[in-house]
DNA sequence: ACCATGCCTGACCGATCGGCCAGTATTCAA
DNA sequence: TTGAATACTGGCCGATCGGTCAGGCATGGT
């Protein structure tokens, strides 16, 4: 197998800068501060990733890469069903990765500037879209309200719990992109 | 009057400042970086200002004047007016702060240890009472996602006229807490 | 027993940070 | 004209930033 010890320290070097990202901000947080978090040195938070945006990259991965999937598995489908879809997803992604939007959130304004993102960023404007359902600017622009308000809602983490986040979520981007 | 030197500059700082918060985020933006953009010196920022958090008030202030009075006109309104007012009030103020929405958003994660600015944070969650126009943690739950949302659509300054963002304010806050 | 590989670290680098201070330029009332 | 008050600045401070590098240490195949 892989050694274990490069995936372990990987990992919680991570985690920690995860949380780090949320409590603080991307700005806000040195790598001395990650390294310490996770029980390194800064010279293998180095070692490990290529520099702190390599880092910040590493953290939104996971949630990159389920974009990713449902952005490429909405293409093959009805505007309609596309966006019903993305409604549904991507309530799921912000419960399962609030504190990556949080992380996301916070960091849009230095976001274009990182290139290990991009897709990320390419996938997130495909997303609004779908959400939208229609070419109409209006519902564009709600779209992208709705993403923005739900993932600000993520930012308050001991605020709601996963299921009441989900129905916050569900209530919220139906009633902005669904009206009766 | 009052010496005009000392306003103009002080005006001046103020006002590149909120464009580099904007741009850049209040982290990444240095007291030199604002020093030059407002052609003077760091040294003459910080004769004018106490610190980098004191610009950052300062950049806040109208807002934060603006919003203070529309919390204090709702007190004496009856619940469902205030809500109204607050929605009417509040979009108004994305519209003609929308640059300082962007720095507030963007400072959340360490707006609660600046005390410059305590009364601010205050009145923001007593707005989004307002806006939420009833004590169900849904309801408030909704009003957050509405604040997050406006708010968030502040921070793309090219793509909505003043009128666009207006009425995308109107429709999504309506939409959100006005369901029909 | 040996050595290569991979994981990790302390020490250090130049740059930049926010902030401070002594002193200079400007202004203006007396 | 003069002198005090105001506006401003260059230069410096200690701290911290992201990042580099040479070398130590553990592990496991041979």
């Amino acid at each position: 197998m892989t050694t274990p010890a490069r995936e372990r320290t990987r990992h919680e070097i991570v985690r920690q800068a995860m949380g780090l990202f949320q409590e603080r901000g991307f700005g806000a947080v040195s790598l001395q501060d990650i390294a310490t978090a996770a029980g390194c040195s800064k010279a293998t938070v180095l070692y490990h990733f290529a520099g702190k945006t390599a880092v910040l990259a590493a953290v939104l991965e996971p949630a990159a890469a389920d974009l990713a999937r449902v952005v490429a598995t909405a293409r093959d489908m009805s505007r309609d069903a596309a966006q019903e879809f993305a409604i549904t997803e991507f309530i799921e992604m912000a419960v399962r990765y609030r504190g990556v939007m949080d992380v996301v959130q916070e960091v849009i304004p230095v976001i274009y500037e990182i290139p290990e993102i991009a897709q990320l960023v390419a996938d997130g404007i495909q997303l609004q879209r779908l959400l939208a359902g229609s070419d109409d600017p209006l519902e564009l622009g709600l779209a992208g309200f709705a993403l923005s308000g739900l993932m600000g809602e993520c930012r308050h983490p001991g605020e709601h719990t996963e299921a009441e986040l989900r129905r916050l979520g569900d209530v919220g981007l139906r009633r902005l992109l669904r009206p009766s």
